[in-house]
DNA sequence: TTAAATTCCTGTAAGC
DNA sequence: TGCTTACAGGAATTTA
């Protein structure tokens, strides 16, 4: 599932190619549309043609595209979204709810089989006000965040501390890859309540956190599922994984079986040796 | 206010 | 082989 490393990858992919384009016509397809959540897909068609992209940018797991006049598409990925940029002669896979006709010949196509994600148009006022669009977290990668920051965020939060990393609230792109890796480089349990780290925890788990994002980026994302670039690729970085996925299989570290368990509904894979 | 449970959706894999 | 069932999960919504 796209999570920050991999929105990252897209929107580094999509940027040199985006910038300057105009966006000559959107077509939305499969009706009552299930992706776009603001404004109605009636006025997100009429009003996004003709707008020129100025900038494409990251917030969590969001993808902004800032258009001239003051509005921005956003897209958010979900489960199994996919954002690419096609030729617009090619064929038209199965699931593709949006296309948007480029002053290029391209065609930036939004596909999602499990009708998980969103896309938006609108200022971010407007997007804020509308409850569309989340006020999130800070971004874990910004070398502003500091561990003292997440220390402070953590310290009335008697939830499990898989599920406030999880929390979009407390830090933004990160979801359940990433932060079954963040803690297990930080030998921490992830049952354990959130305010009960001490402070040199947080920043094992900070530098952990970081860490486990940079690789990621750097291996262009982990496709686990279905994940592709930009261009219809997927990444590496699934091959890398320490624990993700591998629940039952031995710790790389100490060589005991991971062990799963359910944490705000989602499947934590952790070593109860390295991780108490 | 916080946290847990429920819901949305479809492809995939396991089980019979 | 073919059918049924369980499972995967981001985040909004509902319930406690």
């Amino acid at each position: 599932m796209p999570e920050l490393p991999e929105v990252e990858t897209i929107v580094a992919d999509l940027r040199p190619h985006l910038v300057g384009r105009i966006i000559v016509r959107c077509e939305l397809r499969s009706l009552p549309h299930p992706v776009v959540r603001y404004p109605q897909p009636q006025q997100f068609v009429d009003s996004i043609a003709g707008l020129r992209i100025d900038v494409i940018g990251r917030r969590g797991k969001f993808i902004l595209i800032a258009l001239d006049g003051g509005r921005m598409l956003v897209v958010h990925l979900g489960m199994s979204g996919q954002l690419r940029l096609i030729d617009a002669g090619a064929e038209i896979a199965n699931h593709t709810h949006a296309i948007f006709d480029l002053d290029n010949g391209k065609q930036l196509r939004y596909r999602d089989p499990r009708r998980f994600g969103r896309l938006l148009l609108g200022t971010e006022t407007e997007l804020l006000d509308s409850g569309t669009f989340p006020r999130l977290g800070p971004e874990p990668i910004d070398p502003g965040f500091d561990s003292e920051e997440l220390y402070r965020r953590f310290r009335n939060r008697r939830a499990p501390l898989k599920a406030v990393l999880l929390d979009q609230t407390t830090i933004a792109g990160v979801g359940n890859i990433y932060a079954d890796e963040s803690l297990h480089r930080a030998r921490l349990r992830p049952d354990r309540a959130a305010r009960s780290l001490s402070r040199k925890s947080v920043r094992r788990l900070h530098d952990a956190m970081r860490e486990s994002l940079a690789v990621a980026i750097k291996n262009r994302g982990s496709s686990v599922d279905a994940y592709r670039d930009a261009w219809g690729e997927v990444g590496s970085q699934q091959e890398e994984l320490l624990v993700y996925g591998r629940a039952g299989e031995p710790c790389f570290n100490c060589g005991r079986p991971l062990s799963v368990l359910r944490i705000a509904g989602r499947s934590t894979v952790f070593c109860r040796r390295c991780q108490r």
